[in-house]
RNA sequence: GCCUCUGUGGCUUAACGGAUAGAGCAUCGGUCUUCGGAACCGAGGGUGGAGGUUCGAUUCCUCCCAGAGGCACCA
C-alpha cells in the first residue's frame, strides 16, 4: 500500500525520496507527504499528476492539500478492508520483518553489581534492555543479550577487608549482611580514608589469584546470582549470557599490551593512562598494578567482537556512565575495533528521589522486590473489588495480579523516554488505569472475550462492499502502523514509542467498542475481524515490551 | 570551574523541523435495560527566559535561569 503511494509520489513530484508518513492526527488521512513544501514545487501540480496514476486510484479515495501544503492520502474503504485482511493473515507475524537479517546486535543490559541488593535503580536497564532485545529480534536481527555483572573491582576488596575484619564466616553471609558491610565501610572510610589502601590491597590479591580471597569471592558471587535469578524470574527476564567483568581477567594483558604497542599509554603518578583529544584521560592500570573498569570494558569489546562480530553493540547502562563510555568507545576506535561497527550507549536517566540519587553507599535505596510485591498486592485488591475478577479461582487471581502488577511497573518505566529521570514516588508508580499496562491488558482480554462469546466464528468479510464508520476506519489505520512503530522504536532505542502507540490503538478500539455492537451488529464478520486483529497487535506489542497478557483478568 | 543530560497545564508525561502541542492522573460535568465499567464522551488549563536560523521551531544554534549526573586510583 505504502509503496504504491510512494511510487506515484516519486513520479508526480520528480523527487527521488519524497517523504511519506503517517500523520499524527488521523483527521489528516492515512498517509501524508510534505514533498511539496520541501521541494518548493506547487502541491497542486503534484496532486494533478497523482490523480492520473491508475494504481493509486485503486486504493485511494481522496487526495487533499491541507495546511501549509501537505498532501494527504485517504485510503478507500476497500483498501482499508484489504489491509485488515493482511494484518489478520500475518497474525502473530504482523510487525516483524527481515530488516535485520544477517546482522548481529549485542545488548549489554541489567548488569547489577554483585553483593548488592537488586534495587529499583536496576529496573530501567533491565526492562529497557529487554524491550530493545525483543524489538531487534522482531526485526530479524540476531540478538545477543549479555548481563555484564559487576563482579570484579575494588568493591570486592572492600568486602574482603570487611569480612576479614568482622570475622564473619561464609555461611553467615547474606545479601543484606553484605550490603550492611558495604555501607559500614563507606561510613568508616569517610573518617579514615586510609582504609581504602587496605581494600585496594585485597582487590590486588584477588586479581593476583590469591586462593583464600578467591574462595570468598566465589561465595559472594553465588549468593548474589541466586538472588538475582529470583528477581529475573519474577520479572520474566532471561538474559542469554552473564559473563561478568571477572570473565575478562585473561584478556587484560592483551588489551594493555595492544594499547602500549600503539603508543597510546602514558605514565602518570604511577598509574598508566590513555589520553584523548577532547576527553579527560582514562586510567588503564592503577598505580598498584590493578586494572580498572575502563580496562575491563575494553577487554569486553575485544571479546564480543571476536566472538560475535556484531554490527551494533548497545550498552543499556545509566547516564552517569556517559563519560566512561565515551572514553571506552574512543579507545576502541583508536584500536581499530569500531570499524563498520556501531557502539551505542543508551544512557537512561535515574530513578531517583526528589532530592537526588539513590545511593547504595549511603544505604538509601528501594528494593525492587518490595515495589513488585506492592504492585501485585494493589492489583489483587482491584480484582477483588471489581466485576472483572468474577469466577476466577484464588490461584488464578494471584497469577493475574502478578501479571498486572508487574506489567504495570514495567510499563511505567518503559513509557518514559529513556533519557529522563524518574522521580520515585510510591503513589505514581502504581498506576493501574489510563495509560498503563493494565489498560492494554484489559483491552486485549476484553477483545478475546468478545470473540469467545460470538457464536459466529467467521471472520471473512467482503472488503469490496465495505462501509466503514469513523471509529472502525481509525482502528484499521492504527493497526497498519504497527510495523513502522517497531522500526522507529528500535532505531531510536525508545520503547516508549511503542507504549504510546499501543495506548493509542487501545483507545481507538475502546472508542469503537463503546459506540458499536460487535456481536449481532452490522458487518458482524468484519467487526469480529477487527477485534481479533486489535487483540493480537496489543498482545504482541505487550510481548515485545516484556509484558504478559493474562487470559482473563 | 569544565563536560553531559533534562526543563512542556496542579501532578506524571508524548511529539522524524511541520498542520489546532497529543495523552494519562487529579478536578468538574456527562454515558450504562453492558459483546467485560481496570471502560467511553465532554470541559477548563501548558512549551523556563531572551535572541537567532527557517516558508515553518517543543525540536536546530547562542546566551541566561533552574534541576540532575559526571570530571583518575568505586563501577
Amino acid at each position: 500500500m505504502k509503496d504504491v503511494i510512494l511510487k506515484a509520489l516519486r513520479i508526480a513530484s520528480g523527487e527521488q525520496t519524497p517523504n511519506l508518513e503517517f500523520p499524527e492526527n488521523e483527521d489528516f488521512g492515512d498517509f501524508t507527504s510534505n514533498v511539496a513544501m520541501v521541494s518548493g514545487k506547487p502541491a497542486k501540480d503534484i496532486v494533478e499528476k497523482l490523480k492520473k496514476d491508475k494504481d493509486l486510484a485503486e486504493i485511494v479515495a481522496k487526495i487533499e492539500i491541507a495546511g501549509p501544503g501537505f498532501i494527504n492520502f485517504y485510503l478507500s474503504e476497500e483498501a482499508l478492508g484489504a489491509e485488515l485482511e493482511k494484518v489478520l493473515k500475518a497474525g502473530k507475524n504482523h510487525g516483524s520483518s527481515s530488516l535485520g537479517e544477517g546482522k548481529t546486535v549485542v545488548i549489554d543490559y541489567s548488569s547489577p553489581n554483585i553483593a548488592k541488593r537488586f534495587g529499583i535503580g536496576h529496573l530501567r536497564s533491565t526492562v529497557i534492555g529487554q524491550a530493545l532485545y525483543n524489538l531487534y529480534q522482531t526485526l530479524g536481527f540476531k540478538v545477543i543479550g549479555d548481563n555484564h555483572l559487576g563482579d570484579w573491582g575494588t568493591q570486592f576488596g572492600v568486602l574482603l577487608a570487611q569480612i576479614e575484619d568482622s570475622g564473619l564466616k561464609t555461611q553467615d553471609l547474606t545479601l543484606d549482611k553484605l550490603e550492611e558491610l558495604y555501607v559500614d565501610f563507606h561510613k568508616k572510610a569517610e573518617a579514615d580514608p586510609k582504609l581504602w589502601d587496605g581494600a585496594r590491597a585485597w582487590f590486588k590479591k584477588l586479581e593476583e589469584g590469591d586462593s583464600a580471597a578467591k574462595e570468598i569471592w566465589k561465595n559472594l558471587v553465588e549468593i548474589s546470582v541466586t538472588e538475582f535469578n529470583r528477581i529475573y524470574k519474577l520479572l520474566g527476564v532471561k538474559i542469554d549470557y552473564a559473563y561478568g567483568e571477572s570473565f575478562y581477567e585473561d584478556y587484560m594483558p592483551k588489551v594493555i599490551n595492544l594499547l602500549r604497542e600503539k603508543g597510546l599509554v602514558k605514565k602518570s603518578q604511577g598509574a598508566e593512562i590513555v589520553e584523548f583529544k577532547d576527553l579527560p584521560p582514562a586510567m588503564l592500570v592503577k598505580s598498584d598494578g590493578a586494572t580498572t573498569y575502563f580496562t575491563r570494558d575494553l577487554a569486553t569489546i575485544l571479546f564480543r567482537v571476536g566472538s560475535w562480530d556484531p554490527e551494533i553493540i548497545i550498552y543499556e547502562v545509566g547516564m552517569e556512565q556517559t563519560l566512561h563510555f565515551r572514553q571506552v568507545f574512543a579507545a576502541a576506535k583508536l584500536l581499530g575495533w569500531a570499524k563498520d561497527r556501531e557502539l551505542v550507549h543508551i544512557g537512561h536517566g535515574l530513578i531517583r528521589f526528589e532530592h537526588g540519587k539513590m545511593s547504595t553507599r549511603r544505604g538509601d535505596t528501594v528494593k525492587l522486590e518490595d515495589v513488585l510485591s506492592e504492585a501485585t498486592s494493589r492489583a489483587g485488591k482491584i480484582i477483588e473489588a471489581s466485576e472483572t475478577g468474577r469466577g476466577l479461582s484464588d490461584k488464578e487471581k494471584e497469577e493475574v495480579a502478578e501479571a498486572v502488577g508487574i506489567g504495570a511497573i514495567k510499563y511505567f518505566d518503559l513509557s518514559h523516554h529513556p533519557a529522563t529521570d524518574i522521580i520515585f514516588d510510591w503513589e505514581k508508580l502504581f498506576l493501574l488505569e489510563g495509560n498503563s499496562a493494565p489498560y492494554l491488558q484489559y483491552t486485549a482480554v476484553r477483545a478475546d472475550s468478545v470473540l469467545k462469546k460470538a457464536k459466529n466464528a467467521d471472520l471473512d468479510f467482503n472488503s469490496k462492499e465495505l462501509k466503514l464508520n469513523k471509529e472502525e476506519a481509525r482502528v484499521i489505520s492504527g493497526l497498519i502502523r504497527f510495523p513502522e512503530v517497531i522500526i522507529a522504536a528500535a532505531k531510536n532505542y525508545s520503547p516508549n514509542l511503542l507504549t504510546n502507540y499501543l495506548f493509542g490503538l487501545a483507545q481507538k478500539f475502546n472508542n469503537f467498542y463503546n459506540q458499536h455492537r460487535i456481536i449481532d451488529g452490522e458487518n458482524e464478520n468484519f467487526r469480529l475481524a477487527l477485534t481479533k486483529a486489535t487483540g493480537e497487535v496489543l498482545k504482541s506489542g505487550l510481548g515485545i515490551l516484556g509484558i504478559e497478557t493474562p487470559e482473563r483478568m
